[in-house]
RNA sequence: GUCUCGUUAGCUCAGCUGGUAGAGCACGUCACUUUUAAUGAUGUGGCCGAUGGUUCGAAUCCAUCACGGGACACCA
């Protein structure tokens, strides 16, 4: 029962008074001529001034109340916009007759908007305030705001009304800004670089790109399901093939798997493909790519997280196997023995799986033994090509690809490729995946005869990445739950919110 | 999915080994014309997440469920 609240039916109650006396307490009318940011540094001078006031001056502005402070005949209110927050002094007799008392006092309160008039003056306490001299309602609020010490710390409440959160807490307003910033930075730093932004579909016939469980919706018109995608990949790359040399996506991607601090249903990537270019060159660009990021967020090159301290003035590359006996302490010479990898992972008390690939197996010993100790910005490279199902066959070594991933602060950060072109080769990996798939690995890659065909008119020499937005602006922002970065994190419906939607388990 | 912690007033939190619900902020009333989480006085405000059980008696003990946090698993 919305609005049941006491204190809910107390405020209508007060915005039913002012409608009475003529005020509407949802006005369309704003005069406002300023922001708050905007106010404090053109009157900065103020508290030279004679008297620390000049009332020659006079500005118009507008904010939701967060303090309010009655001292019988004046009254200090603080109000905040987008901008900042700005103390404005008003005082009965300054207002009109009788709105002082009957108006102002009883009828507005915090967490309403109210725009002001008056002009610049500095306190006795020394801060830069708004002399009032015009007060008018422009929204009132009738949920109150949580308490205003505190604020709302309850991480349910957070992201449920994440609209509270941003009405309490400024850090948190900065946070999504600084996201946006990196988005936008993004954007402008690939196209700078030539590449094209494009959008490919969202709904997919065949969930391809990735090794992934996909959400499945259901196309009436035609009768068909649609996956939502996994990873744009496979239609980016047949968009090398139509000819575009370099291209890129900043869009969402969904994954029907668990939830916690570092994966959401729904997740922003960067997924960018050059022509004839390789994967060094991509090393090379990512470089590039951090240094324009932190010039442009003014970031300090030794940028802490949490516990850590990143060094983005050191950017490592090492090849993975390289990586397991010299960083994760495995014994040199069992890392390409498939035998002596499985005894030292029953050894470690680890999960052994006997059908592993050699392959497989190494990449498990990188997960367990190497992948957290991973700090300072890491290139790791030369995966082997049996989970790397989408990567081109290193020359000299066909067991291993032309692949990196980057690992920074112990997390994977951006993975990356140059891309298999030979139909011939994608196919029978394809193959290799649906034999997966049919001993029961579900997230095995599934077919997709029309991304083989596209290669078939032939690729030219492509390298691509992808980089993990979200995980990305937590790197940036400090930030230890994904769910700190989106604005609105997936969370279980509360009961009784949504209609249950009975599906049969398959 | 597993383990674990939590859920008490609008918000932030107390509430011991069971005895009939507390504070601060907010809100109402009063005082106060330079305050800084303003202050002083006073008052209103609760299905103690839900359902069952144990008990003369449950916010408190037990069980189940719901939602959330954290960890693990899964997820390149």
């Amino acid at each position: 029962m919305p609005f049941s609240n006491k204190y809910i039916q107390l405020r209508i109650e007060k915005a039913n008074q002012l409608k009475e006396l003529g005020y509407n307490p949802y006005s369309n009318h704003s005069q406002r001529n300023t922001t708050i940011s905007k106010y404090i540094n053109v009157n900065s001078d103020v508290e030279h001034l004679e008297n620390k006031r000049d009332e020659k001056r006079n500005y118009t502005l507008s904010g939701r109340i967060k303090f309010f402070r009655v001292m019988g005949k004046a009254s200090f209110l603080k109000i905040e916009d987008e901008s900042g927050m700005l103390q404005v002094y008003v005082s009965r007799d300054n207002l009109p007759e009788g709105f002082y008392n009957d108006v102002f006092k009883k009828l507005i309160e915090v967490g309403d908007i109210i725009e002001v008039s008056g002009y610049p003056f500095v306190t006795n306490q020394g801060e830069l305030s708004l002399h009032v001299d015009t007060l008018k309602l422009l929204t009132k609020a009738i949920s109150p705001l949580p308490e205003k010490f505190h604020g709302v710390t309850d991480k349910e409440i957070r992201y449920r009304q994440r609209y509270l959160d941003l009405i309490m807490d400024s850090e948190v307003r900065k946070t999504f800004q600084t996201r946006s910033k990196i988005i936008s930075l993004t954007r402008r730093f690939f196209e700078d670089k030539g590449f094209l932004e494009v959008e490919t579909p969202m709904m997919h016939p065949i969930a391809g790109g990735a090794n992934a469980k996909p959400f499945v919706t259901h196309h009436n018109a035609l009768g068909i399901d649609r996956y939502l995608r996994i990873a744009p990949e496979l239609y980016l790359k047949r968009l090398i093939v139509g000819g575009f040399e370099a291209v890129f996506e900043i869009n969402r991607n969904f994954r029907n798997e668990g939830m916690d601090a570092t994966h959401n249903p729904e997740f922003t990537s960067i997924e960018f493909y050059w022509a004839y270019k390789t994967y060094k060159d991509l090393i090379e660009i990512t470089k590039e790519y951090f240094k324009y990021l932190f010039d442009h967020l003014n970031l300090p090159t030794l940028l802490p997280y949490g516990q850590m301290e990143v060094d983005f003035a050191d950017f490592k590359e090492i090849p993975l196997i390289t990586s397991l006996f010299e960083i994760g302490g495995v014994p040199q010479d069992i890392v390409n023995d498939k035998e002596k990898i499985l005894e030292f992972l029953r050894a470690n008390k680890l999960e052994a799986k006997p059908a592993m690939s050699l392959g497989q197996l190494q990449g498990v010993l990188f997960d367990e033994f190497v992948e957290e100790k991973l700090i300072n910005p890491t290139f790791i490279t030369d995966y082997p090509v049996d989970i790397s199902p989408l990567a081109r066959r290193n020359d000299e070594h066909p067991e291993i690809t032309e692949r990196f991933e980057l690992f920074i602060a112990g997390r994977e950060i951006a993975n990356a490729f140059s891309e298999l072109n030979d139909p011939v080769d994608q196919l029978s990996r394809f193959e290799g995946q649906m034999s997966a798939k049919d001993a029961g690995d579900d997230e095995a890659h599934e077919m997709d005869v029309d991304f083989v065909n596209a290669l078939s008119y032939g690729m030219a020499p492509t390298a691509g990445q992808g980089i993990g937005m979200d995980r990305l602006v937590m790197l940036l922002t400090n930030e230890h739950s994904i769910r700190d970065v989106l604005l609105f994190p997936a969370m279980k419906p509360i009961h009784g919110e949504v209609k249950e939607n009975h599906e049969e388990e398959k």
